[in-house]
DNA sequence: ACCTGAACACCGTTCAAGT
DNA sequence: ACCTGAACACCGTTCAAGT
């Protein structure tokens, strides 16, 4: 993330703890416990401190979440090689190697409703995406309004996919889509009254690429 | 919301809340004092009640913001007169209705990473859409997996929009973004240096319409 | 400069008891 | 059946003080 790393002066008491130890701590709590038990409190007795030590290397909450995300992204994120010399195949790796790193995260929820991410190590797949659609003969305005709806479309995916993934393990809570797909009347919603018995299996599916290529096709196609 | 209303039995003590007037003031609390003030205890208060009765009417704080979600959409969601005979602008219409009901929900992002958002009220628009999208060649799955992509872009549009906003009435914290992209380097990353100085005047753009109609472009095309 | 202890101002929810 | 009081098991963050 964008934010400049805390000044480390050389003068001054040394310090005990990291903003590396905090975030490697967080990055183990979250995979061995779950995001909901990554809390302040928890991170300090993770690394042997207190809560507030914490708050000398990160300014709040939010400010670890984006930390961690850009930890993620870091190391996560690779340049395809050799990258693909077709400008909308460009256009497609990248969004799909963002939309990759981002749906394996499971704590990208809650970054995605706390910042605006634009992690640095994204940056580079952004690059692709706008230059591939200015590569295709859009004007670079609109070729920024292109990567808007691909962002768009990326995150809604991923806050549904992820958010039905958590309520699937969450243990018994009834699926109530069921219930009012049982009780559709055919003659007020014909179409959905015939799609209600494959709509489980069909939603189930990952469809993310055909939808990319569609929008991506829409984007480039003059109407 | 598809959850069946809490059976009444016509024995025993009369209640002395109803969920309607739970919901009512949920309402009024949102709209009055703003979505992050809406607790178990202060909804009580507002009632003139305790944080426990609560409970006797609505199963939890999820479902209180579900059944919070469709009085919102019953009371807005209005069916566009005339429908359009264009099945294209049928489907277009219904997205956008949905789209902007939803936007105008300041609690939408709570209820949107909380259920997966089977509104009753919103069902004859996804048959708008489901029954556009067949009626301009697409088969019934194919036309079910294109009402979720249409979904996820809005979903993630609106999203993406309303945390932005927020941020914004979030006092000083400041534009991480603006911060990044002042020292791209213009060698590696041509196409965002050149956007920079444009980028947030474009991204404040409302261009969910046009992304909707490139998306639904593009699905309705065989490539 | 860095860390600690104690407290503030809350949460959602459970439980046992009352009417 | 419906409601209450008290408590449980937490949160993120501030503040004043210590080293």
């Amino acid at each position: 993330m964008p934010r400049p790393p805390a000044p480390r002066k050389t003068t001054g008491r040394p310090a005990r703890i990291s903003r590396e130890e905090i975030i490697r701590t967080a990055r183990r709590i979250v995979a061995e416990e779950g995001v909901d038990r990554l809390t302040m409190r928890r991170l300090a007795t993770g690394i042997g401190s207190t809560p507030m030590a914490l708050y000398h290397h990160v300014r709040d909450k939010e400010e670890l979440l984006l930390l961690l995300l850009d930890d993620h992204a870091a190391r996560s994120l690779r340049r395809p090689e050799p990258p693909p010399t077709d400008p909308r195949d460009r256009v497609l790796t990248a969004a799909l190697a963002i939309h990759d790193v981002l749906a394996a995260c499971p704590w990208i929820v809650e970054v995605l409703t706390a910042d605006d991410l634009m992690s640095t190590s994204a940056l580079w797949f952004v690059e692709q995406i706008v230059a591939g659609l200015t590569a295709c003969g859009l004007t670079l305005d609109q070729a920024v309004h292109g990567y808007r709806a691909i962002w768009y479309y990326t995150a809604g995916e991923i806050l549904v996919r992820t958010t039905a993934a958590r309520r699937r393990t969450d243990d018994d809570r009834p699926v109530y889509r069921d219930q009012v797909f049982a009780g559709l009347d055919p003659a007020e919603l014909p179409h959905l009254s015939r799609a209600a018995p494959r709509w489980a299996a069909l939603t189930s599916q990952d469809t993310y690429e055909q939808g990319l290529r569609a929008l991506v096709n829409g984007l480039l196609t003059p109407h």
